[in-house]
DNA sequence: ATAAAACGAAACAACTATTTTCGTAAGTGG
DNA sequence: CCACTTACGAAAATAGTTGTTTCGTTTTAT
């Protein structure tokens, strides 16, 4: 070995990158995202409003959909570190009730645009997958099935049938704005499919 | 009166609109929304494959977006066109079994590409709602307030609530794709949820 | 000090939607 | 047939994007 800095930090020659400019860059970028759409969202605009050269959105990112990827998620991660305790049902009810509550509120709606936003391109929509919805699904999974073994739901239940059943509507009328989404939606849902999973 | 004509035909005075053209941009534009989804598809693009000069697209449309839309509807118009006869229930199962099979086929996820494609849209996503969702909730409306009239499902039954739990979830892995969308999933989501809105 | 790497400013070419111009074609009313 | 009205195609013009590059400057490690 060569010395003790070597594991822990190869700095690099040159000058940093600068981390108030990700920073800045990332951003301007959420409120672009959350105040125009994914779309309508420019990459001279995105530098301007983070005070950066373009060259330097593009040193980084390979493309403008990346830098608003990026920014919704870094936003995101305080917000989706909750955990719950409780039984399984009681928690799979909590989840119900808060994922309307995150589908209502501003991060969410704008997840949820990005969501639709990044549905064309197979890269980002792979991406999505892997970074947001396989760790979402996996927790929906231990709720249901901690209830599944506590007896609180039939041990016919499949897991991912009564996920899509409680949370497929809320981003159904998310996305279409047929009927409201509130709280009073989501307790009727569980209200009525819990029981249709429920041992007799 | 003035004669037997003077209500049904009013004709303009020069040239005639050609409905030749009409219809080739229309399909022209629907292929192309097929293959490329709604952001990517050009407005020259669309002129080229139709044998039209631009112009002549923005002399009838207001946008890209209009033309794709419409182009759209004309579509899907023969495929939505189907009347189901049977008991409240029995059109209900079939309803969803359907939805699906849409959702899966072609112009299904044509339908569902616009209607996330159009998201961002104000005036589109109102026109859709207008000329799409409203009928199909119609439709569905009334199938589920025959059964509930025929006392096959309970008479507590919110119709809005029990179409969003079975349609929705259609969608979610539609749009998702982290789970397959078939003619299984349909059958177990009506095989849970029939039931709990059925009189004991 | 010197080299490495990031930075800002600005310009680049290529593309997009949309509108305009202009000459021609297809209809109607006389 | 003539005058008139409107649509059409071809093409350019307009206005606005986009990703990418150049260049001189700034920051940092050695």
């Amino acid at each position: 070995m060569k010395g003790p800095k070597t594991k822990i930090a190869p700095r690099p020659r040159g000058r940093p990158r600068s981390e108030h400019a990700r920073q800045e860059i990332l951003e301007a970028a959420y409120k672009l995202l959350r105040d125009k759409g994914f779309d309508a969202v420019g990459s001279h605009e995105i530098a301007q409003a983070a005070g950066v050269s373009s060259a330097t959105l593009y040193r980084w990112w390979k493309s403008k959909e990346e830098i608003l990827f990026d920014a919704c998620f870094e936003r995101m991660k305080p917000i989706l570190a909750i955990s719950e305790t409780g039984s399984g049902l009681t928690r799979l009810r909590r989840y119900v009730l808060r994922a309307t509550e995150f589908l209502v509120s501003e991060e969410g709606a704008v997840m949820a645009r990005v969501l639709t936003g990044i549905h064309e391109d197979k890269r980002l929509r792979q991406a999505f997958l892997e970074r947001y919805l396989k760790h979402r699904h996996q927790i929906q999974r231990r709720i249901v099935e901690d209830a599944i073994a506590s007896c609180e739901l039939k041990s016919t239940t499949d897991p991912e049938l009564l996920i899509d059943v409680l949370t497929g509507p809320l981003f159904f009328r998310w996305l279409q704005g047929h009927a409201p989404l509130d709280k009073g939606f989501a307790k009727s849902i569980l209200g009525r499919v819990i029981p249709a999973f429920q041992p007799k």
